[in-house]
DNA sequence: TTGAAAGCGCTAACAA
DNA sequence: TTGTTAGCGCTTTCAA
């Protein structure tokens, strides 16, 4: 296992060089030298050393992601997304778990500084703008999922909250809905302010009165969903229908629910986001917004290796991605 | 930020030497020249460049973890130990995801030869025996979870499927069910193949005849589960209680018989695998068996790293890991 | 088309 | 206690 360029090419009786160009595919090597020294490599069992390319050619192959917490699954999919498009480009992907703690997060931030990566992918709330601009300015390359940062050089993919919100709580305003609460997430969280203005602005629009009374915060997790709904019922307030700023609060309503015996949709309806792979499993099904969670990870991790390789033809780096509705039995009644 | 150790040492009038003296935190070095360096590094902003490190001291600081879906709980709990202990040990983690794809598993693997990675965990099963046993005899680090190496190198950690298998027959047995039907998941995975055989020896130690057409593949994921339980009804026999190989194939369970008002756990009784997180959220709340996921995790990226650093006084690389049954309502009605 | 040799940025053996 | 220097294994000019 410690054979290196020099011993294949000996054993070929050529130079490292010569090897160096048959294992990096070079156009300039005659098809009889190729195959003396694909042999040597073969025979020999060669495998060339990575970290010893990755000094010399200034590159490590290597994108970090950061993530809240890599067991929720909204996180799980886009990281799928990136995996693959990485791994079909020859990248590989240094999971950063952050839990939710901001020294964590800036803590893997160094990773970019010490070029263990190329590029880092944040999905998470706690960096502010005005790091990833630093960062940004000093030649490193971060792409973000969930946010948008006013850079020309940061690739930004987000879905538009305000409008899905919006048509969340339409949809429970023309079942019938009145009295809608609203189970926010993380506060400092853009996805949970922007939810909360589509959740604004729609009752707005529809001259329905505003109650903050109503606006309950989740943690984006069961439990936290599961007290809050809890929370709202302890305030002895009207109200006929839950939007759960995600699936996972969504999950702890209807445990709630269940112990309590309120029927949904029957008593409350209730919508979530993310259409979480469970989400149509439960009882009754749970009406959600698909994030096409995928398709953003690959979708990201495709722009950010286009720019580590300068193909900056294609100049588009933000995009807003169409988020979808799901209707099922959770909210599908007209009271 | 193209500064370099050179810089460092010639602003703060010391050798390169004693400036990686400090960064490596020696002990032969005066407070005075500390001071000096570490105000040189401060002031400069310098940031060691992790690739060299790499290549001079022959170590990556890196694990790689093959599994075969990041977006199954089981496998992301995982996943999460072992990134925290890395974390805490300077070591990170590359996440290989084989989508239950042979040839990807193979690749990863890889990232040993061309030292990318330090070690490799395992926690998936289409890698024979033989391959990891060569790769270890050949100097590489492997640890599995999962599966039992017969190597004295290999840090083993997995859990008794056996035992705990013929607890939740048992526990069903005991609730009136003479008929229980099995859901299956990879047919090559040694945890459905165990998970069988405690269901079988259950049966036997009770004078129960053990039928085969009670035994469906599920594939260990909700739509398995789903579909193996309608299949399951087509074939018209009688079964009044599911074991059920994880929670996901549950989950598939508990749809089905929404869907055809089969109530759990009256008319039917079902027992899950994994505690995943949403298992006590469930209506009714899932029995399954809890399997301490994140600790398994963290344990093998311990012993792993400790392998790695030749703190080899600790000799226990097997780790047979207690599971626990959990009953809940899906399960607790004696018929 | 091939080879010689410099050097990526760091660590560590050895010398002082 | 500090400094000098030889590599780690590869890529890539430059020359042949």
């Amino acid at each position: 296992m410690d054979i290196k360029i020099k011993d294949v090419a000996k054993t070929a009786g050529v130079s490292v060089a010569t090897v160096s160009r048959v294992l990096n595919g070079s156009e300039l090597v005659t098809e009889k030298t190729r195959n003396k020294v694909q042999n040597a490599i073969d025979q020999m069992n060669y495998h060339p050393n990575a970290t010893a390319k990755y000094l010399r050619s200034k590159k490590t192959m290597t994108i970090g992601v950061i993530v809240s917490d890599i067991n929720v699954s909204y996180y799980a999919e886009i990281v799928k997304g990136i995996e693959n498009m990485a791994y079909s480009r020859k990248y590989k992907v240094i999971i950063c778990d952050a839990q939710n703690q901001q020294d964590k997060e800036v803590a893997y931030l160094e990773l970019l500084l010490n070029r263990t990566v190329d590029a880092m992918i944040l999905i998470t709330h706690m960096v502010s703008d005005e790091v990833i601009n630093e960062f940004v300015d000093n030649g490193y390359h971060i792409g973000v999922i969930g946010r948008f940062i006013d850079s020309p050089k940061v690739p930004c993919i987000f879905t538009d909250n305000v409008k899905f919100s919006k048509q969340v709580v339409e949809h429970l305003i023309e079942r019938g809905h009145r009295n809608i609460a609203f189970l926010s997430g993380y506060p400092d969280a853009l996805d949970s302010s922007e939810r909360l203005e589509g959740y604004i602005k729609a009752l707005q629009e529809h001259q329905l009165e505003y109650k903050p009374e109503l606006i309950e915060n989740g943690d984006f997790n069961e439990e936290g969903g599961y007290k809050a709904f809890k929370r709202l019922l302890d305030k002895n307030i009207t109200f006929s229908a839950i939007y759960s700023a995600n699936d996972e609060m969504a999950l702890g309503v209807y445990r709630a629910c269940a112990e309590l015996g309120i029927q949904i949709p029957n008593n409350i309806a209730i919508v979530g986001v993310d259409n979480n792979r469970i989400s149509k499993y439960l009882n009754p099904r749970l009406s959600t917004v698909n994030q096409p969670k995928y398709t953003m990870g690959a979708l990201i991790a495709e722009k950010i290796i286009d720019q580590l390789n300068e193909d900056e033809f294609d100049l588009q780096r933000v995009f807003k991605i169409d988020s979808e509705l799901i209707i099922r039995e959770s909210s599908d009644f007209k009271i």
